[in-house]
DNA sequence: CTAGTTGCAAACATTTTGCCACTAG
DNA sequence: CTAGTGGCAAAATGTTTGCAACTAG
């Protein structure tokens, strides 16, 4: 994602309109760190004294989604979508088992060697992958 | 997972019952091939003319998964659960876009190497991963 | 017999939809 | 003004629970 200014006024320039709760919203995805459930986004934006309702949450993270802004993740072990800013280097999860903290990570090593020999042996040609690593954070070792 | 008359044999000598529907979950998380969900579950059992009630197919599903005979997967972009045979050699997915096929696969190169690297740069311990990878298969290419 | 199991209906959690009112540009 | 947006309530999904009835051993 790019800096707020340039998003706004691209979607302005396509007719889209800056409401309060989207351009809360995009703030929110570019500050937050790791990716967003609707209910901490619900939460996060009642802090900040946004009013709104979950039906237009929702209808926004589909727009978002829709226009390449955010990504949706999904977690081994919970129930609903998780959301993050798009355009990350491409990243991981670290997702501590302990206290549930939720840190993004870049390997330095991906998976084309697995991918190629994936290919090789089944035929299967790889197009994307997500991989979420849970452990102990080291705070919680 | 063990043979089905072993299984079935250690749930009675802790005093579970050998029920048509528990006997034919079992027997169906033996045969099936990838992760299936309850949905799945549900229609497999209907073709056997095995009748049921889908809160005791959830309720299974919990007691299965409590006994370590099966384990929760979840894929993304897909609402609910899977569920996967447990104590098979460990494994992924291979998840194609088209068919929606889902096939499993055992890397010859797990990601040892990834999870030091993570401990290195970070200091997160690596208990545990999910890998999905999401392509065309053979097939559909 | 009786603890384990089931069916039924209702509750839940999350997400989606229809419809009409509202408002940014 | 008017297309895009928001609020509200209800529907749709997927899963869980309370409770009384049933049944395998």
């Amino acid at each position: 994602m790019k800096d707020i200014e340039t998003i706004i006024s691209e979607l302005s320039s396509e007719g889209f309109r800056a409401t309060k709760i989207r351009t809360s919203m995009i703030e929110l995805f570019l500050k937050v760190k790791g990716p967003a459930s609707a209910h901490e986004i619900m939460s996060i934006l009642s802090k900040k004294k946004v009013r709104f309702n979950k039906a237009t949450i929702y209808r926004e993270l589909v727009f978002l989604k829709e226009r390449g802004l955010i990504q949706e993740v999904r977690l081994p072990h919970e129930r609903g979508m998780r959301f993050e800013a798009a355009h990350q280097a491409h990243h991981h999860h670290l997702i501590c088992v302990n206290c549930k903290k939720i840190a993004d990570i870049v390997l330095q090593k991906e998976l084309e060697e697995q991918e190629n020999e994936i290919y090789r042996s089944t035929g299967f040609q790889v197009l994307g992958h997500t991989l979420e690593f849970m452990g102990l954070c080291q705070g919680c070792r």
